[in-house]
RNA sequence: GGCCCGGUAGUGCAGUGGUCCAGCACCCCAGCCUUUCAAGCUGGUAACGCGGGUUCGAACCCCGUCCGGGCUACCA
């Protein structure tokens, strides 16, 4: 199994489902998971983005058993026997599979400009309005006269692969059965630009049966592509123009000294297309969506374990009934034979719901340690926790995490609730001090609780039971005394639960809370009225 | 235009000829609980794209049609 996205630097959620199918599939059946970066096209990689992408699927806690690494000093590795994992790294090999590939008569040269391409496929289009020509070596390669004039002329060549004028391919596809085409819709592919580059069906083919994939799972966006591919590997496990005893991959591995094939293996057995993944409005994924990269969901405090829990559901389902699975159970249950066919719109209300519940399930130490990233910068802007915190910001926040655990749904909420607590002063909410303030009672309750709560022991049933005697007391209900007290204290009318919010405050900043509000209330009661 | 793929509630899945007037989850609505917000509990709304066949019987098989998507690059 491999996953080898492109690196265009952010980790697409659609290009993680695939990875995490690819990393089910590989775990479920015993098989190993490779994961190769694909930057054939120069212009597009950086080693930034590269980097980014490695460290957001190892974020999303796909393992790779082999591929590229991200050490933890930031240099770039890689672990596996068949590396390189960067295409960059191996042109080499490309272009001694591309040389015997040319020795076994299987490809011709194209000297035409850009222009005269484009003239060619204008002139060949079968009507107005339509789509581009098929590029079949019968009607598109020069013949010897012109080819001759050209090359004296010293033109750049680039290299097509001849694929077979007629006939029909079948594929063998996991997800789909049976997909065939009919060769003559086929055009042949460029292979080697005429910079002398290899391309992506080049690269990917080689790559595939020199580093022993069986099985090649990835988006259907591929699907078309894939006629071409089953073409190539045949070649490339097919006798050697020079040395017809061994196969092609192998003389052109040997020649640059690329590692060896396993022996044991032979070549890709079967493909397996996934359905694409869609926003809610099944348009194709986009930023209009909102987050569509890994990294930006991660900054957003959804957990891994939810996106591998979220993502394995979109086109698959263990067929039982049961949504929720931990990693073994995924693994246990998947098979790429049950994925579904049709295309998956993300939903990210229920990816949403998912991570609460998970929220709600984690040991509250856990999560507490997991809430760091997200109060001390590391996540998101809100600086509330030194780094590391120190021992009294970790008690308040360990203290924090039970009165909002089941209240938070991604962890970067916790940004929400915990500045009331982990600061000295509280800024009060407008909206909360003009809703609750001038209602008859705001002033009584405040000025009252501040009194009780001066006294009472400091343990939450005493807390309670002193605040809840004020209802009697004040002759109001005892929503009237706590939402004040709330917005005194908390800031804001939505608070973690009352009793246990002060009791975490502690005494003195309670007290100096509500002595602050006081004056706030009275004016708000007198701009009433 | 051509080739390929797909189409069960708003969304994700289940369903592979009868037990489906279609099940589960998210969303939405209502009620309960309640110091706010949540959480939890209970209930509710809502779907087999359409038309033909095959069959005693079709969401499931076949054909057509409509709609959506992918590819049609010296991008991957």
């Amino acid at each position: 199994m491999r996953f080898c996205p492109a690196p265009s630097g952010w980790l697409h959620v659609g290009s993680v489902r695939a990875a995490l199918y690819n990393f089910l599939h590989a775990r479920h059946h015993g098989g190993s998971f490779l994961f190769r970066i694909e930057d054939t096209d120069a212009a597009r990689a950086t080693e930034d983005s590269m980097r980014s992408m490695i460290e957001a699927l190892a974020w999303v806690g796909l393992d790779w058993d082999e591929g590229p690494l991200v050490a933890a000093d930031g240099t770039l590795g890689e672990r596996g026997a068949h590396g390189p994992y960067r295409q960059s790294e191996r042109a080499a090999l490309y272009a001694e599979v591309t040389r015997r590939l040319e020795a076994l008569g299987a490809t011709y040269p194209d000297l035409r400009t850009a222009d005269e391409l484009e003239a060619w496929r204008a002139s060949h289009r079968s009507g107005a309005g339509q789509g581009p020509p098929v590029v079949k070596a019968s009607r598109f390669e020069h013949d010897p006269d012109d080819l001759a004039r050209l090359q004296t002329e010293g033109r750049p060549a680039s290299l097509r692969l001849r694929t077979p004028e007629s006939g029909t391919v079948v594929v063998e596809d996991l997800v789909r059965g049976e997909v065939r085409w009919d060769w003559d819709q086929i055009s042949d592919p460029v292979i080697r630009r005429s910079d002398g580059s290899a391309t992506y069906p080049l690269a990917n083919s080689a790559d595939d049966v020199a580093q022993g994939v069986s099985i090649i799972c990835r988006g259907e966006d591929l699907l078309s592509v894939t006629p071409r591919q089953v073409l190539l590997h045949g070649l490339l496990i097919g006798p050697d123009p020079e040395d017809g005893s061994v196969a092609l991959i192998d003389a052109a591995i040997a020649q640059v000294g690329l590692p060896p094939r396993d022996p044991a293996w032979q070549s890709p057995e079967a493909f397996a297309h996934l359905p694409m993944v869609v926003g809610a409005d099944r348009k194709k994924l986009s930023k209009r969506h909102g987050s569509v990269s890994i990294q930006e969901f991660r900054r957003q405090g959804f957990l891994p374990e939810t996106l591998r829990n979220y993502l394995a559901l979109l086109g698959w389902a263990p067929g039982d009934g049961r949504e929720r699975l931990d990693d073994d159970e995924l693994i246990a249950s998947f098979d790429l034979a049950g994925v579904g066919r049709s295309a998956a719109a993300f939903d990210v209300d229920k990816l949403t719901a998912f991570n609460g519940e998970r929220i709600r399930e984690l040991p509250a130490d856990e999560l507490a340690e997991r809430l760091v990233p997200y109060l001390d910068g590391t996540e998101g802007d809100e600086v509330l926790l030194a780094d590391p915190p120190s021992a009294e910001q970790r008690a308040l926040l360990h203290g924090l995490v039970p009165l909002v655990q089941e209240r938070m749904q991604r962890l970067d909420e916790v940004q929400r609730y915990a500045p009331a607590f982990l600061r000295d002063e509280v800024e009060l909410d407008p909206a909360s001090v003009a809703k609750i303030l001038p209602k008859a009672g705001s002033v009584e309750a405040i000025e009252a609780a501040a009194e009780v709560l001066a006294e009472v022991d400091w343990t939450v049933p005493a807390i309670e039971q002193a605040l809840r005697g004020l209802s009697g007391q004040l002759g109001i209900g005892f929503g009237k005394v706590a939402q004040p007290v709330r917005v005194a204290v908390t800031g804001s009318s939505v608070s973690p639960p009352l009793f246990e919010s002060i009791e975490l405050l502690g005494r003195e900043r309670s007290l100096a809370r509500l002595a602050a509000a006081l004056p706030v209330a009275r004016q708000a009661r007198a701009e009433l009225g």
